[in-house]
DNA sequence: GTAACACTTCGACAGTTGTCGTATTAAGTT
DNA sequence: AACTTAATACGACAACTGTCGAAGTGTTAC
């Protein structure tokens, strides 16, 4: 579980995975798959290609996220599971 | 909110804010204020005295747990707040 | 088939972290 | 006053991180 909050302890990663649930949550609304390239996120974040693409494994060895590729581009998508990691972890530790 | 994840990414940090945790909860069954001395958390982690100190430091800078000291030693106890930003922190962007 | 694009791999490097040993302070004990 | 206990302060040091630039890989466009 620490492996979780470490992805998250990170500024950038941080960003990027809550970029990711936002986006999530849209294209739910849409009926979409949810999803998100790589290169999107360049121009939110102020950091490198090198540096995202770093992050993203990150994430995604944390097992916060999945990615495929699609052509050229790489898609990212939350994994749901650990969203209900996270809430159990703390729920069946409070009151 | 970054700042709560790093301090929750070490191991042995995360371990401590734990055991806080549960002791917290057993100690308000009781009745009794909830507290807890260093020098016990020694002999569960495998870690030096003064690493202990440095990680309750963390943990308080990042507004996890709140301390106050009592003769020679030190009363670590969870911060309420704390919990609650986590937990509305994910729920708000869940689903 | 070559050019552009999207991402990855590979060092490199400064900055941060976690731990320790030693020394110190502060509180309680005898 | 001298001693013990609990925690802190202060370096020191290896290990890990986050970022970059340059070069590489695979995919699409012309």
């Amino acid at each position: 579980m620490s492996k979780v909050f470490r992805a998250l302890s990170n500024k950038n990663r941080l960003q990027l995975f809550l970029n990711l649930l936002d986006e999530s949550r849209l294209d739910l609304a849409k009926g979409r798959t949810h999803d998100c390239f790589l290169a999107s996120i360049i121009n939110n974040l102020r950091i490198g290609a090198p540096s995202i693409s770093h992050h993203v494994r990150e994430l995604e060895a944390a097992g916060l996220i999945e990615t495929t590729k699609e052509g050229k581009q790489l898609v990212c998508s939350i994994r749901p599971e650990a969203m209900d990691d996270i809430a159990t972890f703390f729920s069946a530790r409070s009151a």
